[in-house]
DNA sequence: TAAACCTTGACATGAGGCGTGTCAACTAGT
DNA sequence: ACTAGTTGACACGCCTCATGTCAAGGTTTA
C-alpha cells in the first residue's frame, strides 16, 4: 500500500509564495517559531491544532502529498524548520507547508536537487527583502516602479509561483 | 589514465562573471555567434585560434581541464552554443569558456545539478539585464544606487562570482 | 593516412525518494 | 496504575534516475 500517501486531501493552502507588498512585514517564506510548543498545549487533538493551522507531520504528510521520511530529511538537511512539541512532535505550520509546497515545485516542476533548493530559496528570500526595501521610496519614484515591475518578471521568468 | 583531462593548462580565464556597469553593453554571459566560422579562418591550427581566443574541443578542455564528453554533453542539453566550422568541429570562444567555468562552479560549488544550472543561468542573465536597465536613470537617482548595492548583495548571498 | 573530431549508445556512480525495523511517547480501556 | 494500540522518531538500506565517462564506428583535418 504505497498509496497510503496520495490521499485525497486537498486543502485551500497553496504554493504561491506569499508577496507581502512593500508594508515590510515578515516574508512568509521565512521560518518562524510556530506557536504551540508551550506546555499548556500538550493535548495533541488533531482537531485542535488542524483549527489552529499547525499539523503532527501525519497529517502535514497528507496534506501536502508527500511522505513523511521525505519532510523529516528536508528537515534534517535544514530545509525547514517546524516547530516541535515538548515531546519533540515536528508541528508544521501554515507557512511551513507554504515553504514546503515550494520546495516541491523547484524538485517536481524545476527539477532542482536539494542543493539547487537552496539556492533558489535563498533567492527568493533576497529578492523579497529587496523589494520591501524599496517601501521607504516615493511613489511617485519611477524607479520604485522600475524594481517592483523587475522583479515580478524575473519572478516568472525563472517560473516560481507568485501571488497574482 | 582518467587524469588525462587534468592537465596543468592554467590560463587567465577566470569564471567570473563579466559585470559591466551600466552601459548597456552585451552581457557577456550571452552567447554571441563566435567569429571564426568563415571559410577564410578553415586553417585549425591551435596556435591561430588561440590567439583568436577561439578553441576545438580538446583544447577548450583542457583549458578547463574537463572531458569533452561533458562539455558535448552541456551543449545537447542546451547550456552552451560553441560556434562550428563548416565541417562541424566545435569553437569555442571566450565568452564560452567563462560560460562553462560558471557552469562548473554551478555544479561542483555550490552542487546544482543541471536544471539548476539552467535556473541560476536564466537568474544571471536576467539580473545583468536588470542592472543594465537602470542605466537611463540619472546617476543621482539615489534609487539607482540602491538597486547596484542589493544585485551586488545578491550575488554575494548567491555566492555567485563576480568581477571585483 | 594518422590524428582528431563527430554521433550514438552504454555503463558506473551518487543523489534522492521511500520502505522497513526498532524504540519511545501519548491515549484509552480496564 | 497497567496494558494495548497508535503514531512519531530515527537509522538503515533499496531502487530509480541524472550525470559524467567510456567505447564503437564513421567523417574531417592536417
Amino acid at each position: 500500500m504505497q498509496d497510503r500517501y496520495r490521499t485525497r486531501v486537498r486543502e485551500a493552502v497553496d504554493i504561491r509564495v506569499q508577496f507581502p507588498p512593500p508594508p515590510p512585514e515578515q516574508a512568509s517564506l521565512a521560518r518562524k517559531q510556530a506557536p504551540g510548543d508551550s506546555p499548556a498545549q500538550q493535548k495533541l487533538t488533531e482537531q485542535e491544532f488542524q483549527v489552529e493551522g499547525v499539523y503532527v507531520i501525519s497529517v502535514a504528510a497528507r496534506i501536502l502529498e508527500m511522505h513523511p521520511q521525505t519532510l523529516r530529511k528536508y528537515e534534517r538537511l535544514g530545509l525547514i524548520n517546524p516547530a516541535r512539541t515538548v515531546g519533540m512532535l515536528r508541528l508544521y505550520s501554515q507557512d511551513d507547508i507554504r515553504r514546503i509546497k515550494l520546495i516541491r515545485h523547484l524538485t517536481d516542476n524545476l527539477g532542482l536537487n536539494l542543493n539547487g533548493v537552496v539556492f533558489a530559496l535563498t533567492l527568493v528570500e533576497n529578492l523579497l527583502g529587496f523589494w520591501e526595501r524599496t517601501a521607504p521610496l516615493s511613489d511617485d519614484d519611477p524607479a520604485k516602479a522600475m524594481v517592483e515591475k523587475e522583479i515580478l518578471q524575473l519572478f516568472r521568468n525563472l517560473n516560481l509561483p507568485l501571488e497574482q
